[in-house]
DNA sequence: ATGACGCTTGAAATCGTTTTTATTCGCCGC
DNA sequence: GCGGCGAATAAAAACGATTTCAAGCGTCAT
């Protein structure tokens, strides 16, 4: 139990130097009205012990909190269910955005939006931080409509289809499903099965249209009875491929939201007998890298997650320093990376073009 | 941007029921000074307004932050590699034991143990928190260390070996790796591999401690070749079953410390056209319910992550309550999930004795 | 009757900043 | 010589709470 001495204050400095504290204030805040001689010398001084402004006091008086709330979903989980979703990356990524400036990151679990626009108006009302970043978007999302009205200051992983003007950064997933679903087209497929995420989600409905985008444009029928959504589990992957699969006239091409319910599509589909890549192609969103080891290793579009938290960041930043949030808006496409699922041996022949 | 009334202080609240600020303070914090009949009058008055204290104001004055610090470790990754922890679950049991106190919860992300320290520092010398919990102890563990010396309330998750009283959750890896060997070795194997983390974490120590424990029981010489350790990646697993199933005398058992070295190991055995349950066993540490759908499904010891989290945050806030650490340390054993990936199938006979 | 004591409440100081307003002082012009 | 001005610094107020100490006020014993 060590006894520090007391870490010095913008008084502790004053006595030092000889100069007043509000003095001490605004030549460390490189005000213009005090001299660069006495900057020089009170920065000097306070190089000198060790001072650095107490937040508290600070924040206190100038109201800012120096804090950034991310609110991170988790399942509302009776029974842990794997939902392929690594948080820990998008955070991770946030908080390297956020380096370099005074902005410390502090967490929030919501288990649904609902909690998500409490949690945001608690953080709002009490001044909890300064800024906001989410997730899990829905079409018509109230926690972006609140924070619009009441002009706090946030970023979005994810966009709503409200006609509404606020920093995000996303994934183009209309483009991705409608590539994943062309490909599996072009690989001979017709009765194509998307497993997606909540229907009440803003880009599992941009999944639907890129699905259906791709049949249009190939003059197919759309089979809107293979459209499925759910969580993000490995056990609805599974439920949903075990369905499908096993329809009179079966789904035989997979496209699946992440990794965990593409897993869970593999282990449904080898349950059922069948051989991947011969009588049944998986092809998936890629955010872990855990894809190239599954058997076999699955045909993923790569989302680089911890760059789009990055982002998340620095966008954040950039809105809390006034910028318009009208130029802080992001589209990201996903990489293409072809591995082995979604090559039906018997159609090679047409393998390849994207 | 809806300019919202000024929320209510207690200075509000002192002018509405004619109270003085001392009294209102006292009142509201439950001070045997004052009446109950006034605690009344300014509790319902308090809610009428909807008065809630301002943690700055509160934090200014008691030095306290009412903010935990949890250090977040992230790969120091030059291109990510899975890592098989979900985090996300970690914070989300801490929260939920913070759940009910005033207390939030910050996260810092470490790429190590050494920035672990620096960060740390930070935390307790710019009293950025009340509290810290962190986690991937080492054997000697300088955060801890430091903490102890430095008398500020922290909980791991994991103990070093050092000879310090301090609150702390962890798992028995000792008994689990004796299990999961004693196990394989019941099953008939002799050349058992242990994938391991990185050395340096204690419980990597523990480990290998039981995994020895469970030859020597057996009168058994122990493989002290099949020990590898590395990072949790897929890859490490892949690449540690490919190399120890490849040796002229080959490992026929596999204890992996988790679920994505264990995919990777079912990767490298697969490439080495071994059938697993056949040829080959796999048994690993389960936390994120992902094993249940590779290929062949997993035996593993589940730890309950989220609960592991819980207790740390439930513990936080008895330290920080002030109760002797001695009486925060809790030991938890996981349970074991039988599965398919641990028979081999030419010594039936054996299965069924834990 | 009065001083002491208990009980409740109030006034004021305090935490560490920022910001507004005041003071000091040298210098210039008249 | 003096009022005014500008530049630099200092003083004081404020942010919103807690905490120490003083004050008011019955009650009771002397």
């Amino acid at each position: 139990m060590a006894d520090h001495p007391p870490r010095p204050t913008i008084k502790t400095l004053s006595e030092v130097t000889g100069f007043s504290i509000a003095t001490i204030s605004k030549a460390l805040n490189d005000s213009p009205v005090v001299t660069q001689a006495t900057k020089a010398v009170i920065r000097q001084a306070a190089g000198q012990i060790g001072y650095a402004a107490s937040l508290r006091g600070m924040s206190l008086r100038t109201g800012r909190t120096y804090q950034v709330a991310v609110l991170m979903p988790v399942a509302s989980a009776s029974g842990f269910e794997w939902d392929g979703v690594d948080y820990a990356q998008i955070l991770s990524g946030i908080a390297a955005g956020l380096e370099g400036s005074p902005y410390r990151m502090s967490v929030h679990v919501v288990r649904d939006a609902e909690e998500g626009l409490a949690t945001a108006r608690q953080v709002v009302e009490g001044h909890l931080a300064d800024g906001l970043i989410f997730s899990g978007i829905q079409a018509q999302d109230a926690r972006v409509a609140y924070l619009c009205d009441a002009g706090f200051p946030f970023v979005t992983l994810g966009r709503c289809r409200q006609d509404l003007t606020y920093a995000h950064v996303d994934v183009d997933s209309e483009w991705a499903a409608w590539a994943a679903t062309s490909r599996l087209i072009a690989g001979g497929h017709q009765r194509i099965a998307l497993i997606n995420p909540d229907p009440r989600l803003s880009y599992a409905l941009d999944r639907i249209d890129g699905f259906t985008r791709a049949f249009t444009q190939a003059n197919l029928p759309v089979p809107q009875d293979l459209i499925l959504g759910g969580d993000l589990s490995t056990r609805f992957g599974k439920e949903a491929a075990l369905a499908l699969a096993g329809l009179p006239d079966p789904a035989t091409g997979f496209v699946c939201v992440n990794e965990s319910t593409a897993l869970g599509a593999l282990a449904g589909l080898r349950d059922l007998g069948l051989t991947i890549g011969r009588e049944a192609s998986v092809i998936a969103y890629d955010d872990i890298n855990a894809s190239a080891y599954f058997a076999p290793p699955l045909t993923t579009f790569y989302l680089p997650i911890e760059d789009l938290g990055r982002q998340l960041g620095g966008f954040l930043l950039r809105r809390l320093a006034g910028e318009d949030p009208a130029t802080l808006q992001q589209l990201t496409r996903p990489d293409l990376v072809a591995r082995q699922s979604d090559r039906l041996e018997r159609v090679l022949p047409w393998e390849g073009n994207t």
